[in-house]
DNA sequence: AGCGGTCAAGTTGAT
DNA sequence: ATCAACTTGACCGCT
């Protein structure tokens, strides 16, 4: 079965994770801080609850969870310990309620940190954060049992080769909650599918097949031929991307995203597969309803042809 | 209620 | 030098 996947937010269905500026909540005296960042924090969880209810009542079969989901939790200085925070072992709870609404549900859920978590980094004080961030996310995410943290592969700094050393040894030193659910994804300006899946192979990391920035980034291999190398490095559902180019492919920059999903660009190759389909359309639910109704009708199109 | 300025973080390539 | 792009414009303070 195929699974379209809803990231992070919503257009139109009233559902939202509220964040704070830093600046803000240092400017708060402490009490007022911690009451203020646990309020989010709870607002968070109750719309992660809300959001899970939501796909699975409309066919969505996986939610992102976005990285702000515990607001500040791993800035240098208005960072905090959840179980700390007024009522924070309630919140705590409220998560791990999400989790068993999530595996009733059968809805995945995943993470993408952002695009500062760098195992590649030359800085050993932008590895550090990192990895901050990622235990972060990995300790969310074995309370809402979601099973990919999902990052891209970082700079190149001048030299690929010796950037992806660096990741590999970053890898090694990652906590198992990070590692069980660590993931890359190929972008569309530096790391295409051939520079990763190589890595991906060698380091048993699954490889997340982002189809939009490889043909923002085209290297030798097909779509077919990522598809099939990616497959393989999965020892759970494959997990892969999809979007459309928001000014079409003759525009000027083909990656920005559209509202919508051409259906000429779900690759016909993905139409049978078990995995998840992340879609990265700014219409969100309102995107996958209505590229659910295309592959439909292709479907109907393709079985009357035979 | 609406609006403008502002917001933690890295890296790249177009302009 | 600035900016936009990257999974997501949202928040805050003022009128």
């Amino acid at each position: 079965m195929l699974r379209l996947g809803l990231c992070c937010k919503f257009a139109e269905e009233p559902i939202k994770f509220p964040v704070t500026t830093a600046l803000y909540a240092m400017k708060l005296k402490p009490a007022q801080r911690r009451a203020r960042l646990a309020g989010l924090c709870r607002e968070n969880a109750a719309a992660l609850a809300a959001a899970i209810n939501y796909c699975a009542a409309n066919g969505i079969g996986s939610f992102r969870v976005n990285s702000q989901v515990l607001p500040l939790k791993t800035h240098p200085r208005a960072g905090y310990d959840l179980a700390a925070l007024p009522g924070g072992p309630e919140i705590i709870k409220d998560f791990k309620n999400c989790g068993a609404l999530a595996r009733k549900l059968k809805v995945r859920l995943t993470f993408h940190p952002d695009q500062f978590i760098l195992l590649s980094s030359e800085k050993a004080g932008v590895t550090e954060s990192s990895i901050k961030e990622l235990d972060y996310q990995a300790q969310v995410a074995g309370w809402i049992g979601a099973d990919v943290i999902n990052i891209h592969g970082g700079g190149a700094y001048g030299d690929k080769a010796a950037a992806l050393a660096r990741a590999g040894a970053v890898l090694e030193k990652l906590s198992p909650a990070v590692r069980a659910r660590l993931a890359l994804e190929n972008d569309d300006r530096i790391y295409s599918p051939a520079d990763l899946l190589p890595f991906c192979r060698a380091h048993k990391v699954p490889f997340v097949y982002d189809v939009h920035h490889h043909r923002c980034l085209p290297d030798a291999l097909s779509v077919e031929e990522v598809t099939r190398q990616a497959l393989k490095t999965w020892d759970r559902e494959p997990l892969f991307h999809l979007s459309s180019p928001r000014d079409g492919w003759g525009g000027a920059d083909p990656r920005p995203h559209h509202d919508y999903i051409d259906p000429g660009d779900f690759p016909a190759c993905w139409r049978r597969l078990d995995a998840t389909i992340e879609v990265e359309a700014k219409a969100k639910e309102l995107a996958i309803a209505r590229l659910r109704k295309d592959l439909a009708a292709y479907k109907e199109i393709s079985c009357s042809e035979k």
